[in-house]
DNA sequence: GTAATATTTGGCAGCGCTGCCAAAATTGTG
DNA sequence: CACAATTTTGGCAGCGCTGCCAAATATTAC
């Protein structure tokens, strides 16, 4: 039906066309679109005008092609909502969008198989460079990204062995630095609740970091709580009263971030046990809906944005292989 | 330094060099590849072989070139800081990636102008398709859309002219409906929280069909507090505090989103205001945070993982242009 | 004025792949 | 075994652009 009213331009205008309707040839325009060599004012403008009239787009894919170099940065992460990742993302792009490059976001599902098909299948775009959360990837991974050729930093975390760049903290003494605040105010009987090791690296390694410190005070880890894939206020909340049912002589609860957290909080507003006389909460992260909460979350600030800024400068500039630690925080509130 | 070691393979491997090794010229290689066409399975066995040795990676840039046709599906959000954009890609990503569809985000910060010059490089990239939020665009943008031939779908509003495809449910709607339920409770003294009308359309919408309804009744938005770009709780319940001192005989507030109503639940909280007899309250976009917790927070539902899934389906099937109405929900929690 | 120099422009090959079609190899038929 | 039908394979043009270099034109020097 209609199909002359639904004239969508079938034929693409390239720039053969406005070279034809400027009367010059396609090197030229070609130089004036891209600011590149040299042209006199006059013909600027007036190729400025025709491809302004013709509606012409370039095509970057021919123009990636014939010069061998791509605009696109791949940025992998494991999930877009856990807020660390938006703000990686917003770091890198503060760093990336003045100078032209486009990122081109893949997600992972905290799964490294899935990691590595994505991958894949973005290195078949030949991106300028990699921008990738964390260090575990499969060995195939790894090997892939080495011999493409494409700069890459890995991000988050510096405990490990890296490929190229990595920009991070060491989680592992994040989560030390966690332990020993909870022992020097006085808590002993502590609890943690975070997700299953086995899919989050970082929690992991913030984990054994917390748990050794727990130990060399004599105390140990009383309880834990391992939850799936979803970080959320519902699974900390319910993951909190399960733990105290269970054990209710616990005194401290240490959360693998700020939702889970809240969501703790939340079950001892509503359970009318007192934070932190009672039960002492802390947190990861250190996000907003802790800082604001009515009794501000005791936490991890963590420097998401610069690492992601930082990482995405050291990507692109020239320089080689390095490890750079960007400083976490902790950060005191009302809840322990 | 050791450039011997760093042995970067620089001459990347490309199908005629798989085509040398197979002894197979470069259309089998690419039939074999692309699972189109007909070899037979001794040559596909062989042509595997080579190919994982040689880690030859096939280069999307000059196939799409060739064939006219890029698995990329361009998604333009204003934010990835509020959950409903995250929500909306993830419904997204469950359409397109079982079809090999691999989709390039770009954040336009709530500047249609910023919008304009993202959409433009994105077209550059000759997507498969589009996905945009909102149906308000600069007149250039529209126009580029058009005639670019691309297929685009606008998601999560229905209350204006799209350009091809829309989903999403009248924002207008879900703000009188808000306002229904105010009003049979008995609320007349009510309060606006949201963010500045100018740069987020939907949140205007919303407020129109919300202050209409309670004019209606007699009533009328009694304050509000417009606030910046951030949506977050901090600005809630900073918002609610200065709303209250000036006017503390209001009996409820509508808050734009759940984020915002969650730090106006913490500043009652922290005030002792008790919810909902002194004041009710009631956010927008049901979120995990809001339903969970002390109070439960009435809501409305919006349906973004289904927008995300629909939408992207649709830009991916033949039809032509709909409109299509998903419904959002009234959730009643114990704050009104 | 001419020669030397600087600036602006055009032509053409080729980036790595796919689509098309014809050639070669394989299988089936009587 | 010849011939037709079918399957598998290869050659080549060309997608739209850029890089290179040479040609044309403008500018300056003497």
């Amino acid at each position: 039906m209609d199909q002359d009213d639904d004239q969508r331009q079938r034929t693409e205008v390239t720039l053969r066309e406005v070279s034809a309707a400027v009367g010059l040839g396609m090197s030229t325009i070609s130089r004036v679109l891209r600011n590149h060599g040299s042209f006199s004012k006059a013909t600027r403008d007036r190729v400025m005008k025709a491809v302004e009239e013709l509606g012409y787009v370039p095509n970057r894919i021919a123009g990636t092609l014939a010069s061998s170099g791509s605009n696109l940065v791949g940025i992998v992460i494991p999930s877009l909502h856990n807020i660390v990742f938006p703000d990686l993302l917003s770091g890198a792009a503060v760093a990336l969008n003045p100078i032209g490059f486009q990122t081109v976001i893949a997600v992972t599902d905290y799964d490294i198989e899935q990691e590595q098909k994505v991958i894949q299948s973005m290195l078949a775009w030949r991106p300028a460079a990699f921008l990738v959360a964390g260090l575990e990837h499969t060995e195939r991974t790894r090997a892939m990204l080495k011999n493409s050729g494409v700069r890459i930093a890995e991000l988050l975390d510096t405990d490990g062995e890296g490929i190229d760049i990595v920009v991070g903290f060491s989680q592992r003494e994040a989560g030390a630095a966690s332990a020993r605040h909870l022992i020097e105010r006085g808590y002993r009987r502590i609890g943690y609740v975070g997700p299953e090791f086995s899919f989050d690296p970082r929690a992991r390694k913030r984990f054994e970091g917390f748990s050794a410190v727990i130990a060399e005070a004599g105390a140990s880890v009383a309880e834990t709580e391992l939850i799936g894939r979803t970080s959320s206020t519902e699974v900390g909340r319910a993951a909190l009263e399960r733990m105290l049912a269970r054990n209710p002589s616990l005194d401290a609860v240490y959360f693998s971030n700020d939702d889970f957290a809240v969501g703790g909080l939340f079950h001892c507003f509503a359970s009318k046990i007192s934070v932190p006389s009672q039960l002492a909460i802390m947190g990861f992260n250190g996000l907003d809906i802790g800082r604001f909460a009515p009794q501000p979350l005791t936490t991890v600030r963590t420097p998401r944005t610069e690492i992601g800024e930082i990482g995405a400068r050291m990507v692109m500039a020239q320089g080689g292989a390095k490890v750079v630690d960007i400083p976490f925080e902790l950060v005191r509130g009302a809840t322990t």
